[in-house]
DNA sequence: GTACCTGCAAACTTTTTGCTACCGA
DNA sequence: TCGGTAGCAAAAAGTTTGCAGGTAC
């Protein structure tokens, strides 16, 4: 939850700055939302029309192995992307509407801690998030 | 939960009961882990080697719409299937394994119920998750 | 008898990869 | 310079579907 750009996270990290990093890069400091790879690949193609989509995925990839995007998967066969640096919270995900809910309650903070030491885990630097599943009747 | 079988549960429902689909449902009956929809296959081929594989994902797929089964998805790209009628428990994913672990907390369950009504949802006959990620590195 | 189910193969969707040319540091 | 990177198209992996024949009830 610092305030550098993704773009300075990049560059912090030492990654080559190219034109399509960038652009992508941008586009996710843009979105207020989970797009997944072909949205993304839209926004992107919106600034530099020449992005290819195996570029976008071949770069939220490099983006989530140094913890400068998280990968969601929200089970309906789509990964989302979504800016890693920022105050943890959960996600909600309705799987009659595809609507999801970002939310952050402490006694989840605080329950997650302690589940993940009572099974062995440390949670220091990992992330645990509670995944809400709607199905479909009563 | 009850302790009806899921071939009885699918009598109760109506279902069309083909060899296929009994072979299937024991597979499931006997699972004790969240096998996904190739290892479903290679049970039951075990049991009845003419099943197609088509056939185990129409089967899982149907089971899944009358909630006999619960489908899971943990991020690997492969959806996994479970016995919907058991006691309702969480699942954690360590992404660097793989590995599915159970478990139960009564304090999640009673926050799963609060935040659920918080954000408007009558948790009542749905399921609601908490998924553990674990990150690569700390 | 008939509506539903199955196997097969082909299609589809999402994601990855091989290759050649190109570009950033 | 030169090793990483991009575009393209083909391939992979997981899942769905059209069709012709078969089966449960």
């Amino acid at each position: 939850m610092s305030n550098e750009t993704i773009i300075d996270r990049c560059e912090a990290r030492g990654l080559r700055m190219t034109g399509q990093r960038r652009v992508i890069a941008q586009v996710m400091e843009d979105a207020r939302d989970h797009p997944d790879v072909e949205e993304i690949y839209a926004r992107a193609s919106a600034i530099d029309a020449a992005i290819s989509l195996a570029t976008v995925y071949r770069t939220v990839k490099l983006f989530e192995e140094v913890n400068i995007l998280d990968r969601l998967e929200f089970g309906d066969g789509r990964a989302r992307y979504e800016d890693a640096d920022r105050d943890h919270h959960d996600h909600l995900f309705d799987l009659k509407t595809g609507e999801v809910i970002e939310f952050c309650d402490p006694e989840i903070e605080v329950l997650q801690e302690k589940i993940a030491r009572r099974l062995g885990y440390e949670l220091r630097g990992h992330k645990m998030e509670l995944f809400g599943v709607r199905l479909k009747d009563g």
